[in-house]
DNA sequence: GTAGGAGCTTGAGTCGGCTCTAGGTCAACC
DNA sequence: GGTTGACCTAGAGCCGACTCAAGCTCCTAC
């Protein structure tokens, strides 16, 4: 157990965090960390493993589709302290529930495509390489064929 | 069995497709539609079911993240007409691999956010009503409470 | 003692994808 | 015949989230 608080300079930060040192200076002035970046006497940036914690709750929470105005939000709250975990709550729900749309569309898109690329295999597997016995497909989907396109087929 | 081709108006066009008539415009200077779109004698633009059709494969492939370009060079390759099957199976391939892998992504932020979510409502179960149970939770993710960080808890 | 590299600040630029504005045409209704 | 209201064009503007540039300061190593 040593290294209570590592002290490390932006480009380690930016290398285990996955952010440019250009971003990780942009969410410092947009507000995205919990306690002021410390700085050494020399003025360049010190971070320690919370920051580094807390930017990885950050990827995760930007990588899912949160803006910035609320993470920025949560940040302001989680750095009042305790007494408004309400409204912490409030937002991760708001939050969870977005993702959860998101991906339920993404779902269905990912179902379209699937088949579309099924469709496409089955159009390759029959005039191409021996006469395929080319699985049964509904009558959807094969794109207008450009000269007469009639609702696709 | 009325109307082959039913002559929309972009406003119509605009209430079936959920497109602005702004992005209909812009989509079509952007390439993306298969034929050119008609116009009446007064220069309007006249759209056909077709029209609609492949609007709707478009929504559903810019809601899953395809990017313009490549949703211009698909819309090409479908107005070339058959012959280029394979280019259109390899484009599709590619971007339902990054739907897959969007998807895988944004499924771990939905866990993580449950989980915070989780965490959240055992705080406010504790310190709010009766001094309720709070099922166990592993000792992570209560986020880092602003006066003496250390680690979360 | 100087070259290289990492860091600093402020402010501008980029990119993708729309979105809006200005100024105009046209058809329909009162 | 005047007013809507939907449509037209070209081009500018916007938004979010970075990303980069210019010009400077340090520190380290040769």
């Amino acid at each position: 157990m040593a290294e209570v608080t590592a002290a490390l300079s932006i480009g380690q930060v930016a290398e285990r965090t996955g952010l440019s040192v250009h971003t990780l200076r942009f969410y410092e002035q947009q507000g995205i960390f919990v306690s002021a970046v410390r700085r050494a006497s020399t003025g360049r940036r010190v971070y320690s493993q919370d920051d580094v914690d807390w930017l990885g709750v950050c990827v995760i929470l930007r990588a899912s589709g949160m803006p910035l105005p609320a993470l920025r939000r949560y940040t302001e709250l989680v750095r009042e302290g305790a007494g408004n975990e309400e409204e912490r709550l409030a937002l991760l729900r708001e939050h969870h529930g977005r993702v959860r749309d998101q991906l339920g569309r993404l779902t269905q898109c990912l179902d379209l495509i699937t088949f579309k690329v099924g469709v496409y295999e089955d159009i390759l597997d029959q005039e191409g390489p021996a006469a395929g016995s080319g699985r049964p497909r509904p009558s959807v989907g094969g794109d207008v064929p450009a000269s007469r396109p009639g609702t696709s087929a």
